[in-house]
RNA sequence: GCCACCGUAGCUCAGUGGCAGAGCAGCGGUUUCGUAAACCGCAGGUCGUGGGUUCGAAUCCCUCCGGUGGCUCCA
């Protein structure tokens, strides 16, 4: 159960209401345009979602593209006829009678509790049961398109039969809908992928495997400077910077439990000398070997182990996704060690760091998610109770809202995820805080107290940026490929108009890279507004022209990659411009 | 992994049973140009893989590999 502590104007809570309405509403008229289009399909369920509606239906073959264009025009048809919604309550068994040729809503009928109503809406000659609410009539479902077909296992469950889903939005007008549509276009004009390729950034190839990310010099250089602010950031917070192995023996593994409780996403196992070692899904068991490679001490605690750390994990092909998701990724981990009592001052810590960390990246709106104990879990109660409530204070305390995933904790302990939201509205995670009452247990860490008796350290797991994968995918599309200042890999591109200019051009790009900047210079014989174009497309952010009156005043014509062109510019305003941007990591 | 769709030159794509194509990129040349694509030429492909059907397969069928949109799972 999701519980949120979100508010929202009551305008805007009546408009989400309204769509709520009208999504409800459309998924019920694409139902009864697919029983038009086959009298036999079984319906699972149709309900909005965030923006728009699905229906899984089960029906003799896959729908097709075609389908949708019928299927979208007979909802045109129905919405055109403008046929009241009717709500009724029926009985129990009255339900049963009704749905018993479908079996899907059978067995959601049997699921919904005694003391509940059954309530159904019929338009014209469909009937669904359905809490609702509606609007008054097909007529008033506003703008509406159909848009894609993909498989879903009924309820969500693997060993459950696969229905086909209908994918369709609906707004309160055709300008919302076009804006959505808009929207979407604009989320694949910023897609990573296609980003990637264009910026030359990354790839993958078929050769090395699928989800595994190979960082060409610009992507790489992109990443180095994250990493880099990264690591300087971390010392200034008092952490300490380890390196650990890529792999270690199975016992390592056996008594972190992870060959217990996490094998499934493990590669299998190579030999060495007649030993079973495993290339690591996590860094936690070697941080766990600094922590244990001397005795500790109350004083020193509390200790942060903090590790650019790549792991290995088996995904299923079907989930990877560009940068977003694959099988070999960097953890911006950290692995804190510290007594009870000062537990809350370190999350206090770590998401002070985190919101400081993502403002640099432009990331000013989260959704912040405390998930809590589930049902199954180790550690006692107590110290679950203290670890939620520490959790808890900690975001309360920095006046933050959040929503309680409750039972959505992992099994070692409670934790604090915060997703950012990339170009396409999919939130990604990226940060995550988490509680562990296992490793210490099983690592038997201690430290002797101020009572001089073995004490149990809490540990808390930490990534703030997530994988640099994953962030650096997210930051692709959150600026659109056109990256600010201090992270462009080249930040300011000299053109020659001519090839008499390439001596002062030359002259130009050394200034520039003495002042610390990335420049490349472009002295190919070709056109100038060739030249200017191909660095727009590259999204440089300063492009310097020099001709025969620049090299003569000894300026550039300065034009940058939003359009404006400030034109003539002594080359060193331009220099202290660029340092200033990079400064302020603009 | 599952469902659907897709895989043709480095990239974007045309070709749906009868001699593998275009634009961009690349290479060679001409051009020396003032704010988003100069011109001419050349080269480039076992049509993802393996098998099958056929006189003949990029095209039809099957297998595997990879991708896309979802489902489940997740940093």
């Amino acid at each position: 159960m999701m519980q949120s502590h979100k508010k929202q104007p009551k305008a805007a809570q009546e408009l989400e209401e309204l769509r709520h309405r009208m999504r409800h509403s459309a998924s019920h008229m694409l139902a009864d345009a697919v029983l038009r289009m086959f009298p036999d399909a079984r319906l699972g369920i149709g309900p909005p979602t965030e923006d728009g509606f699905y229906y899984d239906f089960d029906v003799p073959r896959p729908f097709t593209p075609e389908d949708l264009e019928s299927l979208e025009a007979d909802m045109r048809q129905a919405a055109a006829s403008d046929i009241p919604f009717e709500h009724s309550e029926v009985g129990r068994g009255e339900a049963l009678e009704l749905f018993s040729l479908q079996p899907y809503k059978l067995e959601v009928i049997q699921d919904i509790p005694a003391e509940e109503t059954i309530t159904t809406y019929r338009h014209g000659v469909f009937v669904d049961l359905c809490a609702g609410p509606h609007v008054e009539s097909t007529g008033r479902v506003g703008a509406f398109k159909l848009l894609s077909i993909a498989g879903a296992y009924w309820r969500g469950d693997e060993r459950r039969p696969m229905l086909q889903r209908i994918y369709g939005t609906a707004w309160e007008s055709q300008e919302a809908l076009d804006d959505f549509l808009h929207r979407l276009e604009e989320a694949q004009r910023r897609d990573h992928r296609k980003l990637g390729r264009e910026l030359d950034l990354y790839s993958v190839s078929d050769e090395v495997g699928p989800g595994l990310i190979i960082w060409h010099p610009k992507g790489a250089l992109i990443r180095s400077i994250i990493e880099d602010h990264w690591r300087a950031q971390h010392l200034r917070r008092s952490y300490n910077l380890v390196y650990s192995p890529h792999m270690g023996r199975s016992r390592l593994w056996e008594t972190s439990g992870h060959l217990g409780f996490y094998r499934e996403n493990m590669y299998d196992a190579m030999e060495v000398e007649g030993q079973e070692y495993f290339i690591k899904p996590m860094n936690c068991p070697f941080h766990i070997q600094v922590y244990r490679s001397s005795k500790r001490s109350y004083r020193e605690l509390p200790l942060r182990y903090a590790e650019l750390g790549t792991v290995y994990r088996y995904e299923r092909t079907g989930v990877l996704h560009g940068l977003m998701r694959v099988r070999g990724f960097t953890q911006d981990d950290a692995h804190i060690f510290c007594r009870p009592d000062q537990v809350e001052a370190e999350v206090v810590g770590v998401l002070d760091f985190t919101f400081d960390l993502l403002r640099t990246y432009g990331f000013e709106e989260y959704d912040i998610y405390l998930a809590t104990r589930p049902e199954k879990a180790v550690g006692e109660p107590e110290q679950w109770e203290f670890a939620t409530a520490s959790l808890r204070h900690a975001i309360e305390g920095l006046g933050l809202e959040y929503v309680v995933d409750e039972g959505g904790g992992a099994f070692y302990g409670p934790k604090v995820d915060i997703k950012i939201r990339d170009a396409l509205g999919r939130a990604w995670q990226c940060t995550t805080v988490q509680f562990d009452f296992n490793l210490p247990e099983r690592f038997d860490l201690g430290f002797v107290g101020a009572d001089g008796h073995e004490h149990r350290p809490y540990m808390v797991h930490r990534a703030l940026l997530g994988s640099l994968e994953r962030f650096l995918g997210v930051l692709i599309e959150h600026y659109g490929g056109a990256f600010p200042v201090w992270l462009a890999p080249v930040q300011a591109v000299v053109i020659t108009i001519a090839d008499r200019h390439l001596e002062y051009a030359t002259k130009v790009t050394s200034r520039l890279e003495e002042a610390g900047i990335r420049a490349h210079l472009d002295g190919r014989n070709e056109r100038m507004n060739l030249k200017i174009r191909e660095a727009q497309l590259q999204k440089v952010p300063y492009m310097l022209v020099v001709g025969d009156r620049e090299a003569q005043d000894g300026t550039v014509a300065l034009r940058l990659r939003s359009g404006e062109n400030p034109g003539p510019t002594p080359l060193a305003a331009v220099i202290s411009r660029l340092q200033e941007d990079i400064a302020a990591r603009k």
